[in-house]
RNA sequence: GCUCAAGUGGUGGAAUUGGUAGACACGUUGGAUUCAAAAUCCAAUGUCGCGAGACGUGCGGGUUCGAUUCCCGCCUUGAGUACCA
């Protein structure tokens, strides 16, 4: 066995410790344990069919590096992993091939476990979790069930039991009760409240709770069938698959997120998250101070309340302009006006939110014929709509102050309508003053002389007195949908009696997905749920039965919709804790030991989805006592993109005629010319010249290609080739693209021109190279550009690939993937086996004799080594550290080190990122235990003690030469020494030096 | 437009409180070993220059004995967001 491993055999010692690790259920965290607690996550894995690509890795490598660090520094670490796997990939692809989305999905889980463990990652597999598992979506129901039991109490600050409400109701009614809660709902007392019919009471309930059934405009995609939340459009179109979106009214469920929005934002100041990551929630959730206003429309009862982040500027206002959407246009209208007002509706309704968001810059509107009335000054004020203005943001009506809003400016202007100037000393002649800064009001009656904050205050106050408005604070973030018109997703626990929604008891659940024989939507235009034929809810037998039993009596509807892919991955953190767990989503013991994520590792692209998300459902989860904390994920990393490095053949194209009608055209020939000509070609040269007539020839004479004539003129086309097939050196493996199964007979007849502008017929013609030219982009199937991780792991070893992705660079940067360069560290491991097979025909050799001196140089490198590694891997600066490990293994080859002392502990110190090798290592140096949970090395600053150092001495500024001098030396001796040196006196020339700086240990530096 | 991040050799990148710019690696060139190749080892490698030397961290200024690092103004690239009242 060990005879073997003679040579750095990295598979056969790969699959013996990934077997060894399986085996012994190495990395099984434990749920009680006198060590601390760390709990490191990776962001939950969707396993597409597709499998991984080496930048999908990259941010689990640096995870796993972390927790294996935190093990050797004696943490109980929890570091699971699952998968996310409801979802629209797996059921686009039911629906092309009739599959069910479980098989697929199973499939995929599968490839994706074997890429994982290959890469030597130290999950605790027991806990793996799965989205579409009922024993796990059961609970992301019943975590649905408390959310629709609760409502939020504005007074305390928190969610609370529905129960609690319904009290107050009882007793006093509403008009007291502070909570998040629909616009317009009614007002009533405890008496009317107790006169309403159970429909009506239901009716009002939903209003509170936080989760709620509600007619809402939806962002409805028809190419998915399916509504989308905000954060699932990316620039008007769906972020899978990029299909349009249009809005539609709809009845859906939603999640009140909203009434979270001021927690959410302050939470961001206590977690240690990238700035960037925590600046793109506070925009989203968009937070802004002002004021509400409420203008009375003339001659009517209507009131159309605003809101304006300046109120200051409330004497500027010249009109009003409403949302085309907006419910008071139709009652407000007049009727000259209406034809006018009713085609404006119509046209802005046909265009999409794409259309509406590309064209900003067209101006359009329409007047209603009606004035409202100025609080203050009693002066009539034109009602416009605008598509500008939009009706889901604050109350979908404006008032409208030209001087200080450029877009009230650009409406003004192009309807004539009046604006007036109120700002003192600053010119609207031709835009807008939006700033708050420098402006002093005039022409506003006691605003007069007021800067924005005093004005505004002022103003404020002065509605207040009217009763016509009040100071108000405006959030953008909006209730997010939570109905999916789609199969493959969790059913909600829910049937419905009179067109009233009621949740099924707790006991019931899961309710499991049913099956169906197709996953469209039905003819009808139901959810493809529509047409399961057992999907009713029986309240007596409390069982999923029959549709044929439904009688609206004892048997109901069940709800058809599915939840959306942010349900299952809002909570699933707190499975992982106690994953096997019946009885709860998670025991309170191990709720309370893990915690929280200590360090979560992931994509930014997840910031204002999953994020923000699942921060809501914490905050929720803990106002109604299942857990015990505020915030999920202490500390966040997002890793960078790991780009392609394509590869790009130049193909030569003709333009001639080559047809008896003499037409001219262009073409693609079969001749590729290496990267040397692909700029040259395009000139008269000669080597141009030489390509034509071999053009010509090669399609008169080889191919016989009659009325062929000599190109007029031959240019370039680039061509994506597979990267595979190119060497470090940029050259192309001719032979490897030609017999290529994919492209079939594409480039059997092709014709390289190489580097000294020779036909290369194939790769036999030694010494004469085809080049490409490389160009980073992201990794894509049609680029060509894509590297498994498979081919990695089987050519240079899992220890190799872990180690690469993190040399390339800094973890949370972008950045470009080339297999060339694994070479490098690939010959570090070798170098670094070779260091401890010193012995007889290279066997396995140390010293472990503790020699009394002589270890110096040995130690010093090694503990420069322990203090670098540990600072890089607490400020995650993984890239250095690989360095350092080579510049160690450098100095120890050189030094011919082999003992005991030095070598064992620096298997520890890289144990974390390549585990595989120092197992092995370990294992050889005569351990019978893992190497993981080996104690890290203890950092000691004696080893590095310097008695001299090597001074740069500058002139100027600029070093000239350095000086070996003693680390004790005194300044003066310095500065005697120094300028007694020949270096010295031939860089001064003659001159006297203006003055001599000198920092002890750092620098000497001579001015003048 | 706004917000955030980043610009350093042929390439990826290093320089953690301002103190020897280019560590470490890839690539390239030359050499050793080999019948030959692979593998391995040694040396050189920012630019210009034979050389001494000069220039050099996106550009232009500034602070400083000294700036990749700090300040001001610009340019470019990437990411996010977008009529948010």
């Amino acid at each position: 066995m060990i005879l073997s491993f003679m040579y750095y055999n990295f598979n056969e010692i790969e699959k013996k410790w990934q077997d060894y690790w399986a085996k012994n259920q190495t990395f099984k965290a434990k749920n009680n344990s006198d060590l601390p607690k760390y709990y490191v996550l990776d962001m939950f894995p969707y396993p597409s069919g597709a499998g991984l690509h080496v930048g999908h890795p990259l941010g689990y490598i640096a995870s796993d590096i972390y927790t294996r660090y935190k093990r050797h520094k004696g943490f109980n670490v929890l570091h699971p992993q699952g998968y996310d796997s409801f979802g629209l990939p797996a059921e686009q692809y039911a629906i092309q091939t009739g599959q069910h989305p479980a098989v697929t999905t199973e499939e995929n889980i599968t490839t994706y476990r074997r890429q994982l463990d290959q890469i030597g990652f130290s999950f605790d597999w027991s806990r793996e979790v799965r989205t579409s598992d009922p024993s796990y979506y059961k609970w992301t129901q019943w975590i649905f069930i408390q959310l629709y039991d609760s409502w939020y109490n504005n007074t305390s600050n928190k969610a609370e039991g529905i129960d609690t409400l319904i009290a107050i109701f009882t007793s006093v009614g509403n008009a007291k009760v502070d909570a998040v809660c629909d616009d317009h709902t009614e007002t009533f007392t405890a008496s009317e409240w107790n006169a309403f019919s159970s429909k009506k009471q239901q009716e009002i309930l939903l209003k509170y709770r936080l989760t709620y059934l509600a007619e809402t405009e939806v962002n409805w995609c028809p190419a998915l069938g399916t509504v989308l939340a905000n954060d699932e459009i990316i620039n008007g179109v769906s972020e899978r698959g990029g299909h349009p979106v249009v809005r539609k009214k709809m009845t859906q469920w939603s999640m009140r997120i909203s009434a979270y929005a001021e927690r959410l934002l302050q939470g961001l100041n206590d977690i240690d998250w990238t700035e960037s990551l925590k600046e793109s929630q506070r925009n989203w959730i968009g937070k802004s101070i002002g004021a509400e206003v409420k203008f009375r429309v003339q001659n009517s009862e209507f009131k159309i309340p605003v809101f304006t982040t300046r109120p200051d500027t409330i004497f500027g206002v010249s009109f009003m302009t409403l949302a085309p959407e907006h419910d008071l246009v139709s009652q407000i209208t007049t009727d000259a006006q209406k034809p006018e007002v009713e085609a404006y509706i119509k046209a802005t309704a046909k265009r999409s939110e794409r259309d509406r968001m590309s064209d900003v810059k067209t101006i359009t509107g329409a007047f209603t014929g009606t004035y409202a009335e100025h609080p203050f000054t009693k002066e009539p004020i034109p009602v416009w709509i605008g598509d500008y203005v939009l009706a889901g943001y604050g109350t979908g009506a404006v008032m409208s102050v030209p001087c200080g809003d450029q877009r009230d400016y650009d409406f003004a202007k192009h309807f004539n309508i009046p604006i007036p100037n109120i700002f003192e000393g600053i010119d609207i002649s031709e835009e807008a003053y939006a700033s708050k800064d420098n402006v002093v009001i005039t022409n506003s009656d006691f605003l007069n002389g007021l800067p924005y904050k005093e004005a505004s205050k002022k103003a404020i106050s002065e509605l207040e007195k009217l009763n016509q408005g009040q100071g108000k604070t405006n959030y953008r973030l909006r209730d997010a949908v939570f109905s999916r018109q789609r199969y493959w997703g969790e059913p909600f626990p829910v049937y419905y009696v009179n067109g009233m929604p009621q949740m099924i008891d707790k006991v019931h659940l899961p309710i499991r997905l049913p099956e169906v024989e197709k996953y469209l939507p039905t003819e009808t235009g139901e959810p493809p749920l529509g047409r399961a034929d057992v999907w009713a809810w029986d309240v007596e037998q409390c069982s999923v039965v029959s549709n044929q039993l439904i009688d609206h009596k004892t048997v109901f509807p069940l709800e058809l919709n599915t939840m959306p892919g942010w349900a299952g991955s809002s909570w699933y953190f707190f499975r992982y804790m106690d994953a096997q767990n019946n009885d709860a989503f998670a025991s309170e013991e191990a709720l309370a030991y893990w915690k929280d994520v200590d360090l979560y590792i992931g994509g930014s692209e997840h910031a204002t989805g999953h994020l923000l998300y699942s921060r809501f459902w914490v905050k929720f989860l803990k106002d109604r006592g299942f857990v015990g904390i505020e915030e999920p994920f202490k500390k966040l990393i997002n890793q960078g993109m790991i780009l392609g490095t394509s590869a790009i053949a130049h193909r030569v194209v003709a333009t001639g005629y080559f047809n008896e009608t003499k037409e001219v055209s262009t073409f693609h020939t079969d001749f590729f010319v290496s990267e040397k000509y692909s700029q040259l070609i395009l000139s008269s040269s000669e080597i141009a010249k030489k390509i034509k007539q071999q053009i010509k020839e090669y399609y008169l004479v080889d191919k016989k290609i009659e009325n062929f004539s000599k190109p007029f003129f031959i240019g370039i086309s680039p061509l994506h080739v597979k990267v595979q097939y190119i060497n470090s050196s940029d050259e192309l493996d001719i032979e490897g693209l030609k017999n290529d199964k994919e492209f079939g007979e594409d480039y059997k007849d092709a014709i390289f021109i190489g580097e000294s502008g020779k036909v290369l017929s194939s790769g036999e013609d030694l010494g004469e190279v085809f080049k490409v030219s490389r160009e980073v982009e992201k990794m894509s199937k049609s680029k060509y550009n894509v590297v498994n991780p498979d081919a990695i792991c089987g050519q240079y070893g899992a220890d190799s690939l872990r180690m690469y992705e993190m040399f390339l660079g800094p973890l949370e940067q972008a950045k470009p993937w080339n297999t060339a360069g694994i070479s490098g560290v690939n010959g570090f491991l070798k170098k670094l086996w070779k260091l401890y097979h010193q012995g007889e025909n290279g066997s396995f050799y140390v010293n472990s004799a503790t020699p009394s001196e002589g270890l110096g140089e040995e130690l010093k490198t090694l503990h420069k080594t322990i203090k670098k590694v540990e600072e890089d891997i607490e400020s995650f600066s993984f890239n250095t550290s690989v360095s350092t490990f080579m510049i160690a293994v450098n100095e120890l080859t050189a030094l011919k080190c082999d003992h005991r002392d030095i070598l064992e502990p620096l298997l520890i110190l890289l144990s974390p990122y390549a585990p595989h090798i120092a197992e092995e290592l370990w294992h050889q140096m005569g351990h019978d235990n893992s190497i993981s949970t080996a104690a890290f090395p203890v950092f000691d600053a004696k080893h590095l003690v310097e008695s001299s150092k090597n001074y740069p001495i500058s002139f100027n500024g600029k070093m000239k030469f350095t000086l070996e001098l003693p680390m004790d030396m005194s300044k003066e001796d310095i500065e005697k020494t120094v300028m007694a040196h020949e270096k010295t006196i031939a860089q001064l020339d003659g001159r006297t030096p203006k003055k001599v700086i000198i920092v002890p240990g750092k620098i000497v530096n001579i001015v003048g």
